[in-house]
DNA sequence: ACGGGTATATACCGTTCTGTATAATATATA
DNA sequence: TATATATTATACAGAACGGTATATACCCGT
């Protein structure tokens, strides 16, 4: 991948994020990369395939941080579940966090047959699916309802944290995680 | 209230809902509600007023038919958190349903000094509070803390609801809530 | 019948939007 | 030096945007 690619899609994802998504437009993108227009389309076919990507990236990256930190945490898959809302804690407050991409592309793009709504759709399952791993490696017998829940936590603890900076909202959340899960693993 | 500015709030909502807000035009509000933009300006000063003031009456909408519901529903205050997410069940799954305006809005405008962006936070804030004030009336110890609680759960199967119409995130959000208000009473 | 507020019809202004056409420039390799 | 490729610079098309100006029709109480 070009290195000037991946600057405009890391200020895209910036700006996409920070001012949302369809008050940002191309020009500004590329005014901010510092390159032209010509060089965005070069690379990206249309906006919407722009933020496609970006919106891939995006996930993609928060993802593969997540689940490398897990498993670096504990060798015992059956553990992992306990620490989860630990590391979305710290993505949440961390410095660089500016929300999730695929929470704030769908409210933008309410329309359940635009291309985008549906890959926020799909992140937001994969995500869940995630977590039901993390459930049925803990022995957890209802998994899958299991994660639906930590889930609406997680989304909701964001959607949170998107509205107001260091909301507190996460603490909340790892504790109600916290009586979820064992509530889950006793039954 | 002029009939006409009522039906304009109405369709604007509408499309606000189903198309987002800054995908929706002025003129296709005033297409949709039969009217034209000399009368919508007559009533609003701005698409930003608009926007504001079908904010308030979506959210007014809600709170009031939620509050009245619980009302009648229990003479005795200190019971009806207990049907809290009964009613948002209901509210929820109507067909009528699209969504919440706070949390799309604030997704729209991440901004923190956008004034829509504070209306939102401001009525999440509300609504968080509403909750509250059912947990003190439980005689509930940390009702603030139960309160953000639910209202992560709410905002999270609202989300959930939003991306995908029958999710069934509700669902598993009221036996989540159900553990958590069990679980802060009898501590 | 007449006058005053209300709504309509329609055209327009200036700006911004996505996307493209065209030509000039830099850079690296052969 | 010559050639191919990547990038820039700039201008523009065509549409949609928020918002306004003007003139016309309607309706209702006097």
């Amino acid at each position: 991948m070009s290195v000037l690619k991946d600057k405009i899609l890391g200020v895209a994802i910036d700006l996409f994020h920070s001012r949302g998504i369809n008050s940002t437009g191309v020009d500004t993108v590329v005014s901010v990369a510092g390159t032209t227009k010509m060089t965005l389309y070069k690379y990206f076919n249309s906006k919407e395939i722009l933020v496609l990507e970006a919106l891939n990236k995006s996930y993609s990256d928060f993802y593969g941080w997540l689940d490398a930190k897990l498993t670096l945490k504990s060798k015992k898959p059956s553990d992992r579940i306990q620490y989860l809302f630990d590391f979305i804690e710290e993505w949440v407050t961390s410095p660089s966090f500016m929300g999730m991409g695929f929470i704030k592309a769908s409210a933008e793009f309410p329309n359940e047959e635009n291309p985008i709504h549906q890959l926020s759709h799909q992140q937001s399952r994969e995500f869940r699916q995630f977590i039901s791993k993390l459930a049925l490696e803990a022995n957890i017998k209802d998994a899958d309802g299991l994660a639906l829940q930590l889930s609406l936590l997680f989304e909701g603890a964001v959607q949170a944290e998107q509205m107001k900076r260091g909301s507190g909202a996460i603490k909340y959340a790892k504790k109600a995680a916290k009586i979820l899960i064992d509530g889950a693993s006793k039954a």
